[in-house]
DNA sequence: AGGCTAGGTCTGATTGACAGACTCAGCAAC
DNA sequence: GTTGCTGAGTCTGTCAATCAGACCTAGCCT
C-alpha cells in the first residue's frame, strides 16, 4: 500500500524546477500576453493590472531564464525602446499554456465561454492538447496514465 | 502593428483563473505528489520540504476548489485519518502536468535525465502531450498556433 | 521652456513563506 | 493509568514578496 514514489528523491524534479519559473503568481499571465502579441510594458500593465514593480521583476526573471528576450525597437518620432519577445524556449511553452487554457475553459469559464481560443494557422480550427504515448496510442482517460521513475531518478538517502 | 489583443478585455480570462489555483508556488508540486500516489500529509511534507503551514493551506485550497477530496481511511492499529485523492477535476490536470514536465525535461533537467516519466497503462510507452487542431492536424510548430478572441470575449471599455 | 509618454524606481503597508516549537487524539507498551 | 509515539496539524516570530501610489527620467514634440 505504501506508494513506490516514497523511495525516490525529488531533489532534481523537473516539475519543481519548471514551477519555480512558471509558478510565480503572474508569470503565465505575462506569457499569455506575449503569446497574444502584447509585447510592451505598459500595454501589459494596463491589461493585466499587475503592479509595476512585479511586472518589472517578472519580465527580468523571464529574460534571465531565457524565456523572453528584450528587443530594441523605435517607432517614428519616438525614442528607442524595448519590447519583449518569446525565445524558442518560450515558444515551447505553448503546450503548457494550451493545457492550462483547456482546463480553465472546462471548469472555470463563464457561461458564455472562454474569452480566448487558439487556432491552427493553416486551417483555422481550434487547437487543443492531447496526450499520446510513444507507441502512437491516444490517451484519453486520465487514469490510463501512470507515473514512474525516470532515467535521472535517485533513491532517497 | 498594434496587437489586436489590446481591444479585448481580460477580466474573464480562464488562464488567469486557472493560475490563481495552479500558480501558487507549491500547488503543482503537491499535485505531482498526489498523481504519484503520495496521498498523506506527512509523506508529502517529508518528500517536498513544504512548510507544514503552507501544505495545510494548499491542501485546504485544493479541496475547496474541488481538485482534491479528503477520504477517511484507517490502518489496522491506527486511528482514523484522512488522505487526499484526486477528483475528476483533478485528474483532468494530467495534461497540464505532463506539459510542464515535458518542458522542464527539455530545458531544466540534469544531464542524466528526468527523475520522473509518465507511461501509458496499456503499452508502457512514454506519454507526452501534443497539440492537435479540431481538423485532426498535428501542430508541431509553435508558430503555427494563433491566439484569437473566443466566444466569451468582451470588448474593452 | 514646458508637456507628454514609456518604462521604469522608491516608499511604506499588507500579505505570504518559512522554521521551529507546541498541541492533540488515539493507539500501544509498560 | 501513565508514558510515549505518530500523524496531522496549530502558534509564533522573522523575513521576503506583493501591492498601491507617488515620484523620476530620457527623449521627442510644440
Amino acid at each position: 500500500m505504501r506508494p513506490a514514489a516514497l523511495d525516490w528523491s525529488v531533489e532534481n524534479c523537473t516539475i519543481a524546477r519548471a514551477m519555480a519559473i512558471l509558478g510565480e503568481r503572474w508569470t503565465l499571465v505575462v506569457l499569455r500576453e506575449v503569446f497574444n502579441g502584447v509585447r510592451r510594458f505598459d500595454d501589459m500593465r494596463v491589461r493585466t493590472g499587475i503592479p509595476r514593480q512585479v511586472l518589472t521583476n517578472r519580465l527580468a526573471m523571464l529574460v534571465e531564464q531565457g524565456v523572453l528576450r528584450r528587443v530594441p525597437y523605435r517607432e517614428p518620432g519616438s525614442r528607442m525602446r524595448h519590447e519583449y519577445r518569446l525565445t524558442d524556449k518560450g515558444l515551447d511553452l505553448w503546450p503548457v499554456l494550451v493545457a492550462v487554457l483547456g482546463w480553465g475553459d472546462r471548469y472555470l469559464a463563464d457561461p458564455d465561454g472562454s474569452p480566448l481560443t487558439v487556432t491552427h494557422r493553416d486551417c483555422d480550427a481550434e487547437v487543443r492538447v492531447a496526450m499520446r504515448c510513444a507507441e502512437g496510442h491516444e490517451v484519453t482517460e486520465p487514469r490510463d496514465v501512470l507515473p514512474r521513475p525516470g532515467p535521472g531518478a535517485r533513491r532517497r538517502s
